[in-house]
DNA sequence: ATATGGATACTGACCATTCAGTCATTATGG
DNA sequence: CCATAATGACTGAATGGTCAGTATCCATAT
């Protein structure tokens, strides 16, 4: 009927496949993370990644297909990284757990550390998708952690601690947790400033205090 | 025009307007919990609550206040009680720490709990909630923690930590990490039964061994 | 006691909106 | 000029919110 309205400076429509999959999957991450996944529109993930509200649907079945696919994408390669870090290791047992929360820090504060608050939020509404994350990120992590403690009991570097599995569970836990923060309540926290450089410095502190034999 | 089909076993219409509020508050907050807040129909909170779909709208004015007098409600006590406890206490200072947990604990498995788990993914769609819940919950239960540090090392039961403040933030985290396991991951993890004893045992272990001067 | 009526707790059909998903059409590159 | 990347108006289903009507309670009168 009418020619549609041009805006004046949107570069018009662009063809570039190769990157659109990754585009709209980083924009859906963010706003999942924000807005959580069903308070978030497809509309506005197109919209933030620059395409028309169609395009998503070219890429990904559907929007839960569009979920599925950002969380196994966002976990992947950091698990494998880590596990290559701690296994290739060999100095001080303290160096390595420095170097492994390092590791995490970076992971957290890239966009991809949002996939742990969108897990929590959202594993009672895709049951699959959380059993995935258990056996793939969640148990792998904590193994690695259980790693690296034994690793410093066997060369007498840390404390013997009774329950080793739930003790690398509890170094995790405020890694995990602090992540999240950074993402709900820390924007609204007007008393505690989101100082990451502090948060890290007591936990090592605190945790490497806390070991030593 | 024709009479409804009476259900056999449904008690009928009742009134009972004290017990309504409270009623559909504590389904609301489960539903939010278990499926989100966005994914929760308020028809479901009505049919948990045993009412019709029109009810919770006399109560409440609209799911956005609904989510709010939840949240309110379920803060508001047990932190005055913790409160309570900490200020009043006169033993030794591990012993409050433990009694504290055994407070919390009680908190995070009783339906209350989910709040945390609510909080920490709502908060970016409810922003003056989420301001609610730093300065009045969030902050002091920090400071409930910071105090009972404070006494530990003044009293010489505590070895002196560099950071109090995160310290205590680090002795929050793990605790509200656990609560907020038990209502998304922990039915999926098969390699992880879900052992809340086993949990705050190496908690206190932990912790108490890692504060010993 | 029993009847009457007015107040109000409650219901569920209905309306208006929002949004996931579709598709006819248009632009682009080779 | 063909193949296909991309668009955005459209649709159908779902759901937040409304409201006219119904059931129940209770105060008062008979």
């Amino acid at each position: 009927m009418e020619a549609p309205p041009r805006p004046t400076e949107l570069p018009g429509r662009i063809r570039r496949p190769e990157d659109r999959a990754p585009e709209i999957a980083r924009a859906a991450l963010d706003l999942f993370v924000t807005k959580g996944f069903a308070a978030t529109k497809l509309e506005d993930v197109a919209r933030a990644a620059g395409v028309s509200k169609g395009l998503p649907y070219l890429y990904f079945k559907s929007k839960e297909e569009l979920f599925k696919a950002v969380i196994v994408e966002a976990i992947g390669e950091p698990l494998i990284r880590a596990n290559e870090l701690v296994d290739s290791f060999d100095g001080a047992t303290e160096d390595l757990l420095r170097e492994l929360v390092m590791k995490f820090r970076e992971f957290a504060e890239s966009p991809l550390g949002g996939v742990i608050k969108l897990i929590l939020a959202e594993a009672g509404n895709f049951p699959d998708v959380a059993r995935f994350y258990c056996s793939n990120f969640d148990r792998r992590g904590r193994d690695l952690f259980a790693k690296v403690l034994r690793r410093g009991i066997a060369r007498g570097e840390f404390r013997p601690v009774a329950d080793i599995e739930m003790s690398a569970i509890l170094l995790a836990q405020p890694l995990a947790m602090h992540s999240v923060w950074l993402r709900s309540l820390a924007p609204y926290d007007e008393s505690l400033p989101a100082d990451s450089d502090r948060f890290y410095g007591a936990y090592l502190d605190f945790v490497l205090k806390g070991l030593r034999p």
